[in-house]
DNA sequence: ATTATAAACCTGTCATACAGGTGTGGAGGA
DNA sequence: TCCTCCACACCTGTATGACAGGTTTATAAT
């Protein structure tokens, strides 16, 4: 991939195996070589096999489990989602660098999904919004259904890549979203967000993108 | 982080290590404790730290080098760069759909440089461009140019998080651009897109966001 | 005080060993 | 012939010990 023949014998078996998985065309749920084999192969010891499976592992490239041979993954946030914290974490990313970047992106996903959504994401949203209505007095679960709800959403824009990037968002959120809904204190603001949510639901839809994308403005206000 | 008593031992060194970073207040070059030490204090073997280790270097999230000690890492967009290149390679993604998402992105970019660049970066993105006028007859050198010019765009929006997710896309771009290159075969067509840029370019140093967005959406056309 | 050198420390890699999880094929029964 | 169950082969997870080479630090010599 980019290092060939330097960078350390792990970064080169990483190399083999990135390659191995596309020049074998390997899907998801595919397996991969064992690392007794793998080592053969690429002479060298189990060892460096072994890192190089645990930092693809890392990445969510491929997924490890004990007696199981390693398997090509599916695309999954959880390390980008890592990622994002360690940045906010060591003060290079702040809070609302994100919510910048998440507007933007919010911004395009509710207008694709309300031309793209199936029913049953329709439903679902509706469904999602009102609970949220319903567990005002339980931080924790609102905040699960809120994030719930922007997943769905992204997954409704049929475009993986902006739920891989909201789903990115979601590890730093679940740290900071508390401290957003504190400054939230009356019961008209808070119901306020709440509704945001059941506007943004209905006209998805209702496959108004307009109407999403005002109702979504109003949410990040 | 988020596995405490369980998921292997790895998991349990990658939580331990990711919370003495934020624990310690660590910022990026600070240095970690090593090995030796760690696997003492975990009471687990080396092998498990150094997995620990390797995963999170996998991430990006700390460097590693012989020798030295383990440091805190940079935000860097290696990582996500291979993660977007292995969705596309395992048609999770599809290049429109990385399109999609780069336009979405780089129209809100592109207001925020024109905003917010400083002298030097405006003279560098002009010079970017120019150069690519010149290279009409290099495409290798051409591409490289083309995403330098995306990076320092980004970089000029002062929103790292953008930065980061341009570079994510930087991997792909690589192994892509020559196709969309070839579709632009005549003379004139490739003049445009050339021209577009210097456009771009233009009106960030002129700080006019509008017409910025304006050149940036015939970009993408 | 500066510099050269040696010792201490650290990471990279290997070989080996063993516990425990997984999958498969074959033996035996219906 | 087909199904069930079990033992065995295979595989991963973890530990230990060893050694080569790179880095840092302390020491000694100038």
């Amino acid at each position: 991939m980019e290092n060939q023949g330097a960078g350390g014998l792990v970064s080169n078996a990483i190399c083999a195996i990135s390659r191995h998985i596309r020049d074998n065309d390997l899907m998801p749920g595919d397996r991969l070589p064992s690392e007794a084999s793998m080592s053969k192969e690429l002479n060298v010891s189990r060892t460096v096999v072994r890192e190089a499976f645990r930092s693809l592992a890392a990445m969510r490239i491929i997924d490890l489990a004990t007696g199981k041979r390693a398997a090509v993954a599916a695309l999954d946030h959880g390390a980008m989602s890592l990622m994002i914290e360690h940045g906010v974490h060591t003060d290079q990313i702040n809070v609302q660098q994100i919510y910048d970047v998440r507007r933007t992106i919010e911004t395009r996903i509710v207008t694709l999904a309300a031309i793209r959504r199936s029913d049953s994401e329709a439903t679902d949203l509706l469904a999602l919004a009102q609970a949220m209505g319903h567990a005002v007095d339980d931080p924790a679960r609102l905040m699960e259904l809120d994030l719930s709800f922007h997943m769905l959403l992204a997954q409704a824009s049929r475009n993986p890549v902006f739920t891989l990037i909201i789903g990115a968002f979601q590890g730093i959120t679940r740290q900071t979203w508390p401290i957003g809904w504190k400054s939230r204190p009356t019961p008209a603001s808070r119901e306020l967000m709440l509704a945001t949510h059941v506007d943004i639901a209905r006209a998805v839809a209702a496959s108004d993108p307009q109407q999403a994308v005002a109702s979504m403005s109003l949410h990040f206000d």
